[in-house]
DNA sequence: TTTTGAGTTGTTCGA
DNA sequence: GTCGAACAACTCAAA
């Protein structure tokens, strides 16, 4: 008699090093593979139509993958309950296989499943799961590098080996795939969904001697030069294992020509600590989500006008308005420069991180709960580790120092293309004769400056000071 | 329980 | 141009 399986895909999009996967493996003949569009998450405030298409366009690719292998990928929509237990009765499955997540929004729905269904919780989003990185008294870390060390003593874990030649044999007799129509990922969009352009992505980053990792250190911060993996919609989206870019991570520190090589790897490995660090945040203290973590209140100013400014790209200081140009248009947006216009909206313009949080979320392919939480509450200086709230990023120099020629923001803002090297961080200065031949007239082709930086930050430091 | 050292990513000012 | 201090105490983690 074979046994049935169905292996529930939530965010964990691959074959290989899937815990789950294997586990479901192990103890059925027969798999199979499901995806529930769960419609509340569409209609979040928090949703992505990029991110969504993102999604689908990476299931595609699991079903690719999957054929070759006698599977068939379900596609469901609507509660996970209900879809689960009806799928069970009619393919006689006996056991369903999950990696668990950890979101307040997944704790919930999946505390329902386990209390209705058979469920089996294999493996994990991050690398070491929550909950395994704990003080000696049993409480969660709030501190970043105590939490960093504690994480690093513990063993590595392993990637189990590749079982691709295994059949899933998914029964015949269930409901067809399908595919709704969806947004589709728009052409400007840089990243091509699924596992194979994700272990691609990571061989080019991490393999050789001369390869990205090795330069990290001092690239990583470059606007204007692609020093990052790029890896994060990736990871959101399990199309890579973390735990096979931890290890591959760590084999290029093995590889490493001398302790500078060394070190940006170790630089590099110390990003994917910090996201498993927001992750066992979000899982111990789930209120992260509606508020600030620490700080009672900061009096936010909220000006809507200068929200919709923010959003658009049209602040009048250029590297703010590049990176938010480039988060619309592709999706994604360099980590330096999530930190310069999170830092502008919360501190600058004294409005509510929460509201940034929010379009981020909206846009960006990686958007994440755990991460993008953790990196807004940084900024703001309400957070865990947060930064001291009188660090306020100078949009101007941050420009100067990492984007020197002006590139990156040439590349985003064309109407600054032709700005001399001179005034690129600071049109508004420009003289009316240089405007005229740059083509670029202030407060038409580019708008001034919406605030002063100098007296914002004087005005965020007394706000700050009052929150205290 | 008390003490001690430390804490991702910055900016500005004055010597 | 370079350098160190101030920004502001506070809380955390570990001994």
């Amino acid at each position: 008699m074979s046994q049935t399986a169905i292996w529930w895909i939530r965010r964990d999009l691959r074959l290989q090093d899937n815990q789950a996967l294997n586990a479901a493996l192990e103890a059925n003949q027969k798999i199979i593979p499901v995806f529930i569009m769960d419609t509340r998450l569409l209609d979040s405030p928090y949703a992505s139509p990029q991110r969504v298409a993102f999604l689908f366009d990476g299931l595609r690719s699991l079903q690719a993958g999957l054929e070759p292998r006698r599977g068939r990928l379900t596609l469901q929509e609507g509660e996970p309950v209900a879809v689960l237990s009806r799928l069970m009765e009619t393919s006689s499955a006996r056991m369903i296989y999950a990696e668990p997540d950890y979101s307040p929004f997944a704790n919930r729905r999946d505390r329902q499943v386990e209390a209705e269904l058979p469920v089996e919780w294999v493996g994990s989003p991050a690398i070491q799961p929550p909950g395994s990185v704990l003080k000696s008294n049993g409480e969660p870390y709030i501190v970043f590098t105590p939490f960093s060390k504690a994480w690093q003593a513990l063993p590595a874990p392993g990637v189990p080996a590749i079982r691709s030649d295994q059949p899933l044999d998914t029964p015949e007799n269930l409901d067809s795939l399908l595919f709704p129509d969806q947004p589709a990922l728009q052409e400007q969009i840089p990243f091509m969904a699924g596992e194979l352009e994700a272990k691609q992505r990571l061989n080019a980053f991490v393999r050789g001697a001369g390869s990205p990792i090795f330069e990290y250190t001092q690239a990583r911060n470059q606007l204007d030069q692609e020093g990052t993996s790029q890896l994060s919609p990736y990871l959101r989206f399990g199309m890579i294992s973390p735990r096979r870019v931890y290890s591959a991570a760590r084999q290029s520190i093995q590889a490493a020509k001398n302790p500078a090589d060394r070190k940006a790897a170790e630089t590099w490995i110390n990003e994917l600590i910090w996201r498993d660090f927001y992750i066992h945040i979000l899982h111990h203290f789930p209120r992260v989500r509606q508020g600030n973590f620490r700080m009672q209140s900061v009096p936010w100013l909220n000006d809507i006008s200068q929200f919709t400014a923010w959003k658009n790209g049209e602040t009048g200081y250029p590297v703010v308005d590049a990176a938010m140009r480039q988060l619309l248009q592709t999706g994604w947006m360099h980590n330096r420069a999530r930190m310069i216009t999170a830092s502008f909206l919360t501190k600058d313009l004294l409005i509510d991180w929460r509201w940034g949080e929010r379009w981020f979320m909206q846009h960006l392919l990686d958007g994440d709960p755990a991460s993008n939480n953790g990196g807004w509450q940084w900024t703001a200086g309400t957070g865990t580790d947060a930064a001291p709230y009188f660090r306020i990023f100078n949009p101007i120099s941050q420009g100067q120092r990492h984007d020197p020629k002006g590139s990156f923001i040439r590349r985003w803002l064309p109407k600054l293309a032709s700005v001399p090297d001179q005034f690129i961080h600071e049109p508004s200065k420009m003289p009316d004769e240089i405007q005229r031949r740059a083509g670029c007239r202030i407060g038409k082709d580019y708008p001034a400056p919406i605030i002063d930086h100098h007296a914002a930050r004087e005005r965020a430091l007394s706000a700050y000071r009052q929150a205290h």
